[in-house]
DNA sequence: TGTCGTGATCTGTGATCACAGTTAGGTTGG
DNA sequence: CCAACCTAACTGTGATCACAGATCACGACA
């Protein structure tokens, strides 16, 4: 999931015999992607956020950072502008982009909030998922506790495997828009939450979670929503009740 | 509420005597703005979409609106992309920038993440909410109703009161980053609701809203958390109806 | 008359440069 | 030995330029 950002500029050839107009072969090929570098480094610094590899507190450099991928400072000003708007990093007035380090009262606010929105999401997920849905979440199961388990624990792995956990339930709710605000939230809080899994991947994480995510994938196969949600809420809440006890927020 | 963008630097001078030190003067001067350019381009078009001012569809150039709010075009890069991060606008890949124009799905989820969302932010309101707070609510819930139900209606002015009644509500509840989540929310869902609301300020609104705003100010003034809830939800949902009705969705 | 090529014009994207302000480190004066 | 100053390097912000691609209108060909 490190996805290092190419400086070569994506191919848009696939020249399609000039001659001929194949309707068949036209409608095959589908809006090939097109992304702007900008929105390329922007996902970069998503992935490494959410991942847990920049710690809070820690500054970046535009320059620096458009020397490591290779590219200018524009895009690195385009992606650090929206995530700064989404509270993911944070512009000091004077000087300096840092990851926002969070006072124990912003983090207990965005767990009440992941509570909220996310459980709502559970919920849904319950209820819209479809079987398909539910093979991409249990294959995900298996690799977080395939990492969470070993020895020693693969705790970037467990992170990965974390996140797409949540993530494939999530998307079985099949509503976009709510994806962006979980995907906003986890972007505020994976510095700490994730700083912290790596460190110690086992500890409580090891067991409450895979606890956690056993029973929400069986609330979901049972299309129990109210079950889901539960499942869901403790698996916030005691990871939530494990960094307030490691401490490492602000006053 | 229009608050034109100028051109103008901001001053930040304040030379303060530079040979003394008086402790008591400099604690009493606080932090001044120090707002950069492209945050006041971005405050200035988030106004705009939330007021309906800019109708779904709408193209907007970045020369253009550069030059029409006398600045550089790198401001205006920066705020629409900060925007379009949010969803509150859309680049489209080739070319252009426009306001998205919402199907019904969209809409209709748009609808269910408030209904979630907003609602849990009354709940908190109704129990935190002082004194102040339900001051500021009832003066502008006034205010709604005068502008509405005067003949004409001024319907800007309703629009604005409507959305101060909301806020002044929200804010109520004290948690900042729920705050920001209903104000993308609103992004999103301003430019059909409130231009909708500008060309049929009475109708159903006028009604509905009214006696909405009433039993929610009442549940607040009891502390009464579900009541709450249950009035706001009613508002969202009236509003929602009305808009579908009219039917400016895209398939 | 309808359709397709073709050029001018305008779009967002990216790079480069200029600048005010801040920070850090070294140096000087006490 | 400590504190204050002062300079040099670095910060984000904004402006300007260059460019590929898209759109639109006009005109030629079928």
């Amino acid at each position: 999931m490190t996805a290092a950002v190419q400086p070569s500029r994506t191919a848009f050839e696939q020249p399609a015999s000039p001659g001929e107009t194949d309707a068949s072969a036209l409608d095959a090929i589908g809006a090939l992607p097109r992304e702007t570098l900008g929105e390329r480094v922007t996902g970069e610094l998503r992935s490494l956020l959410v991942a847990g590899r920049l710690a809070p507190g820690e500054k970046l450099s535009l320059r620096r950072v458009a020397e490591a991928l290779g590219v200018s400072m524009m895009p690195v000003r385009e992606a650090v502008s929206r995530l700064a708007a989404d509270g993911a990093l944070e512009v000091l007035p004077g000087r300096a982009v840092r990851v926002p380090v969070l006072s124990l009262a912003q983090f207990r606010e965005l767990t009440r909030l992941r509570l909220v929105v996310e459980g709502f999401a559970a919920e849904e997920a319950a209820r819209q998922a479809t079987p398909a849905d539910i093979d991409r979440i249990v294959a995900f199961d298996a690799a977080f506790r395939q990492a969470a388990s070993a020895d020693p624990p693969d705790s970037a792995a467990a992170v990965a495997a974390n996140r797409d956990l949540h993530f494939a339930l999530y998307e079985a709710a099949a509503m976009p828009s709510l994806i962006e605000m979980i995907e906003r939230l986890w972007l505020k809080a994976g510095p700490i939450l994730n700083l912290d899994m790596r460190h110690e991947p086992r500890r409580l994480e090891g067991g409450s979670a895979m606890q956690a995510h056993a029973r929400l994938l069986d609330a979901v196969r049972r299309r129990d929503a109210p079950a889901a949600r539960a499942a869901l809420e403790d698996d916030i809440a005691a990871a939530a009740a494990h960094i307030e006890e490691t401490g490492q927020l602000r006053a």
